[in-house]
DNA sequence: GCCGCGGATTTCGATGAATGGAACGCGCTC
DNA sequence: GAGCGCGTTCCATTCATCGAAATCCGCGGC
């Protein structure tokens, strides 16, 4: 349960706390993290003190969970927010064309991190979350970044294993390289119940002035009901829009997309880079708008 | 530039440099850093190290700035999670309804605190940001808390003072207090450019299985244009659905809202509670999505 | 080409903050 | 009422941390 055997600096150990809260923990005791950090308890007792103390943890009854603070630096962060303020006009434009599952995504490392969602109750419900990930090569959008981005990117992912998710997904190098090479002729990225049985994508790169790919829009669904070489035009021209409207952004190095290591060596421990999301109940929740507004 | 006169413990110091990036800051250097906290450049110097390698900032040329980790982590906290998924349905109905700008909100302090916010390209362009935060006194979601909360809570409010943001600002407690004991009867909250000229919002509260108010849901657009009183019964059903939907989580700790601190001491070092937002230039863009679409 | 300057980086010995084993208190269950 | 799991407190030891000073680096001015 512990990736690196306890770091020794304190800084390092109090952000390995952090680091311990998984995709969908919520509280976590004392105990609990004392074990999956690996460090003596009353140390992990000291530094969650300090913790709380600044906000990045609450206390709750028994046990500690993320606190509000992290939530709002998290909203700081330069690279997620540029991106998501230029491209959600265009996201809710696509949304509101097909009324279906809009992604915004970026490449972390060797997955496809969503920055941005957007979707409605016509949508299908489909397991990704804002701040989730799923691996590149089973998604509509991390095909972009594996078809468009250097080869040793794809030599990367191929080296960790095609893993298979669901009976579509591909897991022969071969057929993913000529998927990708199809990928890039075609200009935008196809992705059918490869990570998800019963959902599709489509998927358009977004460029940044050199016309590398900085980014990802997708349309994800319902795998029978989405006509995808239908909607690649209209995903491919918001891309193009945002790439049009972000060009003189990415230029000045207001807005500086690309990873800031493409490579580093033993890879910033990722912490989980497995299943992240799974949805909310939704319950039905028969009551919706309906008193007349403009 | 330093609230707390440099803490001595190495995490709460570490913590202290994150504290330090504000709302629109983007990059930032090792010297400016030091001046901000107040450390010694040699010791943000190793700390930074640290910090970058965990992946908490990201080195740029020749700054630092927050990295995609604190993004990551940050959408994972529990209390705007919970709320977030539950919550936005109904705000996308508002929205699909109105098509003016449409927020979550939670009480943080003494300030309003946008945990959503959904919006198009109709909407009235308007400062507010996920994330970001506005005092109580002068919004419409904040006016909520006020209005339903414990009196502790106004006093709190009062005592810090009611600043002026636009001529319509209420700034006199005396008129405050009126306006809250209209909020309360009315069962929504209203501003009318008190917090921004020309933008005014209409909310609802939404209540826990105890009735207590622990979000609150508006619209918000053009002071012209907007008919609250009609927008008003609109918002209270989304409010009021929302809250049933919530009650069984709220009821076995599913999801707990209320903040875990109501009223500590000398109030976490709260970094910046100023004017937080600004809005990217969202150019024109003529191009839209076009192409048919189901 | 040389100098000066602002910033980032490295060094290194003294120091005290951090450490964690051990012991305690509390609320369970069996 | 003994046993157990968990959170919390103590405190003597020690090793990570600190930061003044020195060095390095890039840049612009002369």
């Amino acid at each position: 349960m512990d990736g690196s055997p306890a770091p020794k600096s304190v800084l390092a150990r109090g952000l390995t706390l952090l680091g311990a809260f998984g995709p969908s923990d919520v509280d976590l005791t004392l105990t609990e993290l004392a074990a999956r950090t690996g460090l003596p308890k009353p140390t992990v007792h000291r530094l969650l003190g300090e913790l709380v103390g600044w906000g990045a943890l609450e206390r709750t009854g028994n046990g500690y969970r993320l606190g509000m603070r992290l939530f709002v630096l998290g909203q700081r962060v330069p690279r997620p927010r540029g991106l998501r303020e230029a491209a959600l006009p265009y996201l809710e434009d696509l949304y509101e064309a097909s009324h279906e599952n809009v992604h915004l995504a970026v490449l972390d490392g060797i997955d496809t991190l969503f920055l941005e969602k957007v979707s409605g109750r016509r949508s299908m419900p489909i397991i990704s979350r804002v701040g989730g990930r799923l691996p590149a090569y089973c998604t509509a959008t991390g095909k972009l970044f594996l078809a468009f981005g250097a080869p040793e990117r794809l030599r990367r992912v191929l080296r960790a294993g095609l893993a298979r998710y669901t009976p579509h997904t591909i897991t022969m190098p071969g057929l993913l390289v000529r998927d990708l090479a199809r990928t890039l002729e075609r200009g935008y990225g196809i992705n059918r119940e490869e990570s998800e049985v019963g959902v599709s994508a489509v998927a358009a790169p977004v460029f940044d002035h050199r016309r590398r790919v900085i980014a990802a829009i997708s349309i994800t669904g319902h795998a029978g009901r989405l006509d995808l070489d239908r909607l690649a035009p209209a995903v491919r021209t918001s891309a193009l829009s945002l790439s049009r409207e972000l060009s003189h952004a990415t230029a000045n190095g207001t807005l500086v997309v690309p990873a800031p290591a493409l490579d580093h060596g033993p890879a910033v421990d990722q912490g989980d880079t497995g299943r992240s999301c799974r949805r909310a109940s939704r319950a039905s929740s028969s009551v919706a708008t309906s008193s007349g507004a403009s």
